[in-house]
DNA sequence: AACAGGTTCAACCGCGACTTA
DNA sequence: ATAAGTCGCGGTTGAACCTGT
């Protein structure tokens, strides 16, 4: 179609975002909603695209963010998804309430592949690296031959080791439940190629359709999450012990970077004071 | 202290999908 | 029907920061 970038006008600023010009997107949003977001930089007085906008506030001003780092049910819902769905960012992010598409790709580029790389597993496919390795000796051995149901198979396998072990971290009676219903509900069904409406689908390959029934259940395993960190203790004490096993669970990803502009973002206009 | 190399993450870019005129 | 505008997504970039020497 061939349309210029907005960011191509002239005059439109760049780069990092200064505090006043949060603020004015922030007092923006806030007081009128989110409309057209190529005629907020006009009406919130910003020399910016709307796209540029867009991302600010949906990265960054959102009120409903989470901050901070991930937790480790976070950690493991992530890898989780992301075996599922890859890199589908936007509906992993679905999934993790508080947490942005941009944020959780960062993380996943800059700390999960690592660990999992650490752990001798292939980040792409979630698979051991071993395995891979000889899954492509086997293609290629048997490249004339039909090996669709023994690959789903394998996959199908590691499913259930891989999401069983997940989840058993959580707490005993979430994590039956959550991979009875993950394995009989969803993947099974996905990885089985029993997707009645889309059993012509790519050959049993991804599809809307299963991605729809993993809806369900991923927001039962978002629920005990929020029920873990939120009210899963009935005293003080207890939700206290939780938020430090999770705390201790988690690793280093929390930024400086980020904690600084924060702060330093709440300093400079009160308003963020009533969130 | 100074520098180099590595890491993180906010922001940009290009593209496809969707909507509107 | 289609051109133009808009939105949202995923990949990429580069500045800021960290760490080791």
């Amino acid at each position: 179609m061939g349309r210029n970038s907005c960011c191509l006008k002239p005059k439109l600023r760049k780069g990092l975002w200064s505090p006043e010009e949060d603020e004015k997107l922030f007092n923006y949003i806030t007081t009128f909603g989110v409309g057209c977001w190529s005629s907020v930089p006009k009406l919130a007085g910003l020399e910016r695209c709307g796209k540029s906008c867009r991302l600010r506030w949906i990265n960054y001003l959102r009120p409903d963010l989470k901050r901070g780092m991930f937790s480790q049910q976070e950690e493991d819902l992530i890898i989780s998804l992301h075996e599922v769905l890859g890199n589908r960012w936007a509906q992993i992010a679905a999934q993790l309430p508080g947490r942005t598409d941009n944020e959780i790709k960062n993380f996943w580029n800059s700390c999960l592949k690592k660990k999992l790389m650490k752990q001798g597993i292939d980040p792409a496919t979630h698979k051991p690296l071993e395995e891979n390795m000889e899954a492509i000796k086997d293609e290629k051995k048997n490249s004339t031959y039909n090996n669709e149901k023994p690959k789903m198979e394998a996959i199908h396998h590691h499913h259930h080791h891989h999401l069983h072990g997940n989840i058993s971290k959580i707490n005993e009676e979430s994590s039956q439940h959550f991979v009875n219903k993950i394995e009989f509900d969803s993947l099974s069904s996905y990885l089985n190629g029993e997707n009645n409406n889309n059993s012509n689908n790519n050959g049993g390959g991804f599809s809307w359709e299963s991605e729809n029934k993993l809806e369900n259940l991923l927001e039962f395993q978002t629920n005990q999450m929020k029920n873990l960190e939120f009210k899963g203790s009935s005293s003080v004490e207890e939700s206290k012990i939780i938020q430090n096993q999770i705390n201790s669970a988690t690793f280093g990803s929390y930024h400086p970077l980020m904690s600084m502009s924060e702060n330093e973002r709440a300093g400079s206009f009160g308003i963020f004071h009533h969130i």
